[in-house]
DNA sequence: AGGGATACCTTGACTTTCTAGGCAACCGAT
DNA sequence: ATCGGTTGCCTAGAAAGTCAAGGTATCCCT
């Protein structure tokens, strides 16, 4: 019901999570500090949220994830993009910019 | 399954409408083809998005609608803001300003 | 008579997100 | 030794918004 900052509009988790692996590996605790902490603590990721989108986006063949262990010590799952994710991660950027844009566009019309 | 690009993302279709509304009184289906209109061919407002939105707005005391005459002569329910959906607009445009720019943030980083 | 545009409205499925947990291992402090 | 905090993964259920696909009615033009 009540709308807070930091909620994330649908769409685009996915967008910001292949953004984020595509210039690291990370897995799902680092990458939730690394979105919120790029944004400038104003995006939260729940975790809730965070792990049916890795899956999402795990089946649809843009990720792959293999265990690992953490930069602290602990065994952690490290996901990556795969070829087709890093097309995929290009065609939403552009994607998004082209839909804010038109917002903007309704938003500051004469 | 399919994504196309002119699917909204959830909470710009309140956005927009209080935006749209905010300068014109109109009817739904005015308020569809200005939107797509003003976004540049860009943003398609479905029906059966745009009715349950408005009635939405409606029962959160945002906006008021009341039966007249559209220019082309036909009946129709035009929505005005209210004085609570004039604070709204600008509180929810400022909020979308931020989202975006920290969705930016972290789409650009370094 | 028929088709197209205008205009309102509803239903059901679908997707995504959120809340709110649970589980486990490790670590520092009491 | 145990207690709380942190790291880390995961899930279930509910809530919300959008979409596809309808239905209804009136008006106008051919």
């Amino acid at each position: 019901m009540g709308r807070k900052r930091a909620d994330l509009l649908q769409g685009t988790l996915d967008l910001l999570v292949l953004r984020v692996l595509s210039r690291e590996d990370l897995h799902g605790w680092g990458l939730s500090k690394r979105i919120r902490q790029l944004s400038g603590d104003v995006l939260e990721v729940n975790q809730g949220s965070l792990y049916p989108a890795l899956y999402r986006l795990r089946d649809r063949g843009l990720i792959e994830g293999s265990w690992g262990i953490s930069p602290e010590g602990r065994r952690a799952r490290f996901y990556r993009l795969t070829r087709a994710g890093q097309k995929e991660v290009d065609a939403e950027q552009e994607n998004w910019r082209l839909f804010t844009a038109a917002v903007e566009r309704v938003l500051v019309a004469d």
